[in-house]
DNA sequence: TTTTTTGCAAATACTTTGCATAACG
DNA sequence: CGTTATGCAAAGTATTTGCAAAAAA
């Protein structure tokens, strides 16, 4: 059985990740290029394990750890993102309908309510995959508190 | 420093929780009572420890487990909700405006992307919060394949 | 050669589970 | 009373970190 994991990397996804390493002043090590070029490859969103798994088939003795620094690495760097949320779970007991801007500094999670005009109206493509239940929309940005922390330190 | 958690549950809510536990057989325990109001009247998105923390002030000896415990038992009547998606990181590198569908119960993780005409814009109430770098868009519901699998058992 | 990165192992964070006791209905 | 829920402690996952050796610039 294929999971689809292939396809390939162009030249050019390569070259950028490469530039954009050295602007930032990370060596472009082997491990990061294999590591990079299975996420930018895979359709599958994989997790951590998972990459590990793949790399490790080109390079044995490849860490788990050293994938979960480098994809931290390469979030730093734009270069790849987590989907979704992650780490710890929170909760919420509010059904009404409510979107969240999550500020990527202080993890604050702010509520926004939609305008009655601009409610969100689930795509008729998403319904190919299955019947919605649940819609989860989620803004991230740098909230107007730390914004301004930015700039007290400067 | 008042960390807004307050403000309260309306007897209706506490009825409705009530019955829906009995409708489950769930049994109505005052630590479940306590956790759900915690959980309805807060505003902040608590996590479990916050929960936990909360709680222990009128009820010193909850267990931390009993929390994790109530909360998904209360998650899967339907009376709260998590914030976001949650346990392990699964990462993306396709930077392509795009959603994803999320199978609540084989977990498979769908691309969906919107037809050029309703591709999501950011409601001007967001921007009040902060500058939006990244928006995440995540339906969840029952996959057409974990569909057909539940209607085989039957 | 200097600094960064890696692999290893150990630590940490979050969440779940087994079991005997306590509590609900 | 019978069954479910709780608290405790211990086990699991997912992820992070300290450190010496190895590799990049």
């Amino acid at each position: 059985m294929n999971t689809q994991t292939s396809c390939g990397v162009t030249a050019e996804q390569l070259e950028n990740f490469k530039t954009i390493c050295k602007a930032h002043g990370l060596r472009v090590t082997p491990q990061r290029v294999e590591i990079f070029k299975m996420v930018a490859q895979s359709k599958e969103h994989p997790d951590a394990e998972r990459v590990f798994e793949a790399v490790r088939k080109t390079m044995p003795n490849v860490s788990l750890d050293t994938v979960y620094r480098t994809l931290s690495s390469l979030e730093e760097l734009g270069l790849v993102f987590r989907v979704g949320f992650s780490s710890k779970a929170r909760f919420d007991a509010d059904f009404d309908e409510h979107y969240h801007f999550v500020c990527t500094q202080c993890g604050e999670v702010y509520d926004v309510f939609p305008a009655p005009g601009e409610r969100l109206e689930v795509p008729p493509e998403v319904e190919e995959y299955g019947r919605v239940h649940k819609i989860n929309l989620q803004f991230s940005g740098l909230c107007a508190r730390c914004q301004k922390e930015t700039k007290k330190d400067l």
